[in-house]
DNA sequence: CGAGCTATTTTATCTTACAAATTTGTGTAT
DNA sequence: ATACACAAATTTGTAAGATAAAATAGCTCG
């Protein structure tokens, strides 16, 4: 086997059987054995025990001696693991993943925004506006904006000054690509400035109270926007 | 090297290195290179290895070629990680985990219970029951009044349906025991029971508003109780 | 039937060798 | 002296073979 986009064998299998496992693929037949691994992705033991032992640090697979590698239940998988975020954004869209993502979103982003209020410095108030500006500027080009779009949040995130909550960065990003993939086949809306001028405006005047309901005001009109192109989307 | 108390020399090694990169004792000298770690700690270069590419996994380490291994900064590691949060707490205890902890729990777990009032069913419910009867029963024990407090906090993760919110059981886990066993120092208190049991009647009842604020009350009464023993907790 | 021993399977560990990547140094030409 | 090219050295990455340990299954003997 030869590395692939100058990532390594271990790496590559990682992502081949992170993907594989998060899709579904070795419900039927269990996991492969080591030798089977090695027989059937061409790779030394090596690389296969060091890709094994990473989606074990991950929670995705356990190893014992005689009874093989098995896929552990998905209660036991790290989720937040920002790699098993993007195995599961990339496995087919579903609506309950979408709901998952966003109630997190609703519990966290809502709390950071009001920590941030108390908190922000002059450098994390310029980064937020920095993604607001991006948004604006770059109404035209959807990607661009779904990256300042993405960077507000984060910034927020960060400047909650609470290095968990900048953890579900990965998340986010996740959701928002999502959220503004499909927000984007229905009618090229683009995620409301005002509301998040309203985000910003309440951090930089420390209002908490504010910050919080106007973060949680974008979250709730997402999720509706998105349950409007697809009514199931609710629950 | 032998194996200790029946763990795999992969998996000590890694409790050994995830606790010390966690405590910051290769932020003087580095990371040790391949060899050196092999030396250091009696490993063959599989074990030391492995043990590496579980802690990259997880965030701590990054590896490159002639670069060699090297510890990540605070911000890529995986702080949700349930290995790499008991690393966290093993260190010794600091106001800021513990205030960073509670605030990840004020926005997750009164949102977990307000979906568990929509959501739970009857097993649920029993869960959350038996949690509440179990730190009633075992009032008078505060290790087992922990585990059942710690029981009902997770009961209800579970119950809110979302899987993602499942995730931060460890951190409750961790959170609960800092802050029972600092509680117990000061004059043996027990969480109240009346504010738990709010929580889950308001969740029999779907009362999902109710349950939030219930489940909101509990972890400031905590914080409170903490501030008061401690007080430059708060902030 | 049951306890204990044996065989078997699979992961765990160790060792040695070589490959690849990247930095550092070295030399040569201009 | 500078800049480019090339060689050397260092560290991780990969491969392969052998042995150890763990856990299951089956068998033997009482």
């Amino acid at each position: 086997m030869r590395t692939h986009r100058g990532i390594s064998l271990t790496y590559g299998l990682l992502e081949t059987l992170g993907q594989s496992i998060v899709i579904g693929d070795f419900d039927k037949d269990g996991f492969p054995t080591e030798a089977e691994l090695c027989a059937k992705f061409g790779a030394s033991r090596t690389v296969a025990r060091e890709a094994v032992k990473m989606l074990t640090a991950k929670g995705l697979l356990s190893a014992r001696p005689r009874q093989g590698t098995k896929v552990e239940p998905i209660t036991q998988w790290n989720l937040l693991d920002p790699d098993v975020t993007r195995w599961l954004m990339e496995r087919q869209y579903s609506n309950k993943i979408y709901r998952e993502f966003t109630e997190v979103r609703l519990a966290i982003e809502p709390v950071a925004a009001a920590l941030a209020a108390q908190r922000a410095n002059k450098a994390d108030i310029r980064a937020i506006r920095d993604g607001l500006n991006g948004m604006r500027d770059e109404a035209a080009d959807h990607d661009a904006a779904l990256l300042a779009d993405i960077d507000f949040h984060v910034a927020i995130l960060k400047a909650s000054g609470n290095p968990f909550f900048l953890q579900l960065r990965a998340l986010i990003n996740t959701a928002l690509r999502i959220s503004i993939g499909l927000t984007n086949k229905i009618s090229g809306h683009t995620a409301s400035i005002p509301a998040h001028e309203a985000v910003l405006i309440a951090i930089e005047n420390g209002d908490a109270v504010g910050a919080e309901k106007a973060m949680r005001a974008i979250l709730l009109e997402s999720l509706e926007l998105l349950a409007s192109f697809n009514p199931e989307t609710t629950h």
